[in-house]
DNA sequence: ATCAACATAATTATCTATAATTTAAAGGAG
DNA sequence: CTCCTTTAAATTATAGATAATTATGTTGAT
């Protein structure tokens, strides 16, 4: 019936870290243990840890005595994140590609389509983990997976800030093109689709909530 | 006066994951916060800090109400940090490479000379990993270096564990190689020799304490 | 009167001590 | 021997105390 197996950290965790993902809490923010704890109803010691696992995902920074806040993220860091990811999905996939079945590809095209009918960034950037989830976890590496994972989370904080007032629905190109050629075999030729479509770093015109168009840094994948 | 910048939890964790790497703590045990509280005059609320940073380095392993363990460390997993050593230390030799001088090639020199006079694995190791970070720092990517750090104490684990007993001294060549490529602006060569450097795993008779001969897995790098 | 340096107060992070859940283990009845 | 109850141990959470940092205010000098 209970199904708190969650710790009560981490539920704190999880709720921050959305909040830091989904551009709510902005960088820089100072996350205050007593003003969380009291949110949550929880001491300061669970919130503690909660700030540890954000820190370990490289969502918040912590200074010795002097308090914990969300973690910046500029362009430097956005280039680094697609850079890491790009090396490290690469490693997957190619690890992954000889445990990739039919089935396996068939869901990841399902993935796809949910994110072609996605109507807005949130909907869309869960169907796009999926997808990349869906491919590169036969691989059966689960530390790799477990740094994807943080590296995605990262990524999506960018994707929503960049994003947030216009989306545009639009078809995944990338995304076909590697799963055609993981179907024909081409391993290497979709190692070299997933980079580049991870590392891809746009110029974008957004359009302001006040009207005024300005230029933002666009990721995709 | 008073240098302890480092909060009581960090400097468990230091101690702790010292023991670990060094293989003082063997993998699959038991950490009982309150017998690590007691030895270190602290109370456990630091403890299970210390343990969340152990975690998020992949050297401790957290099942939620049922305690922590060192995290065990079988050859998937030493393949799997190699790996990803690879990955993510050419990705930043790569962008390190622009910013090299001949001071850096020097002092990195001079690393692999000081692992050359090494008497102990320790010893070694120590200069061992001086000499990547020495080449990789000038990239400027910090959560790279640090995902590259957390994975070279993973590797020195399984180092000791492999070479406790029986360690020789031995010239490293491929440091020198790495250096000669960099010297002449040979990046693609220097990142190809890297890649294979560190994911070099190869098998080693090792002497065990009881006199018996057999076969341990040996990563380099 | 303005600014700097020092001391004091308030805020916040860190740590200790203690209580309450939960899991693992031991003992006893069917 | 199996299953259920009881007991013990360890993890998790709470509340309070301590120490450090930031902010504030006062004094003194130029």
């Amino acid at each position: 019936m209970n199904e708190r197996k969650e710790t009560k950290a981490a539920q704190i965790a999880r709720t921050l870290a959305e909040r830091i993902v989904s551009g709510m809490l902005e960088p820089g923010a100072r996350l205050r243990q007593d003003h969380v704890a009291e949110e949550f109803g929880a001491s300061h010691v669970p919130v503690r840890e909660a700030f540890r696992l954000l820190e370990a995902q490289g969502l918040a920074k912590n200074e010795p005595r002097r308090g914990v806040r969300v973690a910046a993220f500029d362009l430097n860091q956005v280039r680094e994140v697609a850079e890491m990811r790009a090396a490290l999905e690469v490693l997957a996939l190619r690890n992954a590609s000889q445990h990739l079945t039919p089935a396996i590809l068939a869901a990841a095209e399902e993935a796809t389509l949910e994110g072609d009918r996605a109507r807005d960034v949130t909907a869309w950037e869960t169907a796009n983990r999926r997808f990349h989830r869906i491919l590169l976890t036969p691989c059966g590496m689960p530390r790799l997976l477990a740094a994807i994972d943080d590296l995605h989370a990262a990524s999506a904080r960018f994707l929503f800030s960049a994003w947030r007032s216009n989306w545009e629905t639009r078809t995944d190109r990338d995304h076909r093109a590697i799963l055609e050629h993981l179907r024909r075999g081409e391993v290497d030729a979709a190692a070299a689709v997933l980079a580049r479509h991870v590392q891809w770093i746009g110029r974008k015109p957004v359009e302001t909530a006040s009207g005024k168009r300005r230029e933002a840094f666009v990721i995709e994948g």
